[in-house]
RNA sequence: GGGGGGAUACCAAAGUGGCCAACUGGGGCAGACUGUAAAUCUGUUGGCGUAAGCCUUCGCAGGUUCGAAUCCUGCUCCCCCCA
């Protein structure tokens, strides 16, 4: 097995990172690795409570590819075990416990998207329930005699939920603890997390010395931000751009996070070499509206290939910028001589989700039929058999009403 | 085990017998504007109805009252303090 050299390898598990503990020991494993020709174990938990991923999580996963792309051995912990708990980090609740049955339908849907980003082939999957769930009680009260509660409540996360008066539960405590057992188990060499995730990780760490082992290297990356610029994408504040999300959508999306975070999302978020990094770095200020097209092009062909990509930003631009009906509209047929009122026919197209809402949207102006704003609830549409109307609700809702 | 506090719409949070479909903020949606689906400003934000109006909603179940989110009873859940 020949790796890059420990130069070249660093420089791009750097790329993002905002921490490395220690780094000086992860540069050692390099060395050492590339000496013996043997890959170094990198870790990485996933949290199977929630399927969805989207472009925050990929940050995390890119890094495990990257490690992949190095020759290293990437291995995904599918949490099932520690499902059971829920991860307290950056947390202000108790997360839920989601039942056995849940937790491995996420976990495949998990892995069909976490494939877009990794090499699955080369990928080691593993379940935590394999060893957590083996554990007798006996092991845990062992386990936990390893890590205080002064340590425990210095976390930021459980100091003030504390402060606030809200409710931590004891199992919580065993999270880190559970997550730390997964690296004595597997004998991680690097283990990748979040930022919230650097007291978890630093667990493993401690819990691996205490079992003789060489401790793993905590590797942080950083939390993207979402598309309000502000908090950390999550589904919670609906500021996420799905895997999965639909071409135009993605697109779309893209566009609208603030103009200071267009270079972060290069880099954190993309495959663009760290030489055109620098090229986009420039651009994002002197032309922010390309830099953000260009942006969100190479994501959306990361996701959805060249071609999509393309028609994507064609929807973009006759929809938003041009305001004209798209190509894939909602078409719409009536028998020629029926007459019905437009609130009926929005109500029926699944645009709005009440007649309320419909006559709000009315009211407001963001109602119009051939680019003729509707006001009067109770315009009619006559359909004579040559008859074809362009129907727009709100910003985005298209379809094209004819007779046939 | 004892004492205290709380549960309101997507979230946070007012309201403590009629003026409450419920202040306000966030979020969402729409309009204007814009390189943009950003920012900003304005409007809007339970259902049915063209409207007048009607119906459902303030943890759950009952009760008092002409009338309750607001008062009473029971229940469920949550938080804090003392032990």
């Amino acid at each position: 097995m020949s790796f890059p050299s420990v130069e070249k390898q660093l420089e791009v598990i750097k790329r993002g990172t905002v921490e490395i503990l220690p780094e000086e020991e992860l540069v050692g494993k390099l060395q050492k690795s590339t000496k013996d020709g043997k890959p170094l174990r990198i870790k990485l938990g996933c949290d199977p409570t929630r399927p969805d991923l989207h472009l925050g999580h990929s940050v995390i996963l890119r890094k495990l590819r990257q490690f992949q792309d190095l020759g290293h051995h990437a291995i995904l912990i599918i949490g099932d075990f520690t499902a059971l708990i829920g991860d307290p980090s950056g947390q202000n609740k108790t997360r839920p416990s989601l039942s056995a049955d849940e937790i491995r339908k996420n976990a495949n849907t998990y892995l069909e998207q976490a494939g877009k980003v990794l090499d699955l082939d080369k990928l080691e999957i593993v379940y935590n329930a394999d060893w957590l769930g083996k554990m007798s009680f006996e092991d845990v009260i062992r386990l936990s005699s390893k890590l205080t509660v002064a340590r425990m409540i210095e976390r930021d996360d459980f100091s003030k939920r504390y402060q606030n008066n809200e409710p931590i539960s004891l199992h919580e405590f065993l999270y880190p603890l559970a997550q730390g057992q997964d690296s004595v188990h597997l004998k991680s060499d690097v283990e990748l997390g979040g930022t919230d995730q650097k007291f978890n990780l630093l667990v493993g760490r401690h819990l691996q010395q205490l079992d003789k082992q060489p401790p793993q290297v905590c590797l942080m990356m950083p939390l993207l931000v979402g598309t309000d610029g502000t908090h950390k994408m999550s589904k919670s504040y609906d500021n996420y751009i799905g895997i999965d999300e639909n071409p135009n959508d993605m697109y779309g999306k893209v566009l609208r996070i603030p103009d200071n975070l267009i270079y972060n999302w290069f880099e954190l978020l993309t495959d663009v070499e760290v030489e055109k990094l620098a090229f986009y770095k420039k651009k994002a200020e002197s032309d922010p509206r390309d830099a953000k097209h260009d942006l969100a092009f190479v994501i959306t062909e990361m996701y959805h290939g060249k071609t999509a990509a393309e028609e994507a930003r064609n929807h973009f631009e006759q929809t938003v910028i041009k305001k004209e009906m798209p190509e894939d509209a909602l078409v719409l047929s009536f028998e020629p001589g029926t007459k019905q009122r437009l609130i009926d026919i929005i109500s029926n197209t699944g645009f709005t989700s009440s007649n309320g809402e419909t006559k709000r949207l009315m009211k407001q102006g963001g109602v119009s039929v051939n680019d003729e704003k509707i006001t009067d609830m109770n315009f009619e549409l006559t359909f004579t058999s040559e008859s074809e109307f362009q129907l727009k609700v709100g910003k985005r809702n298209f379809a094209i009403l004819r007779s046939e």
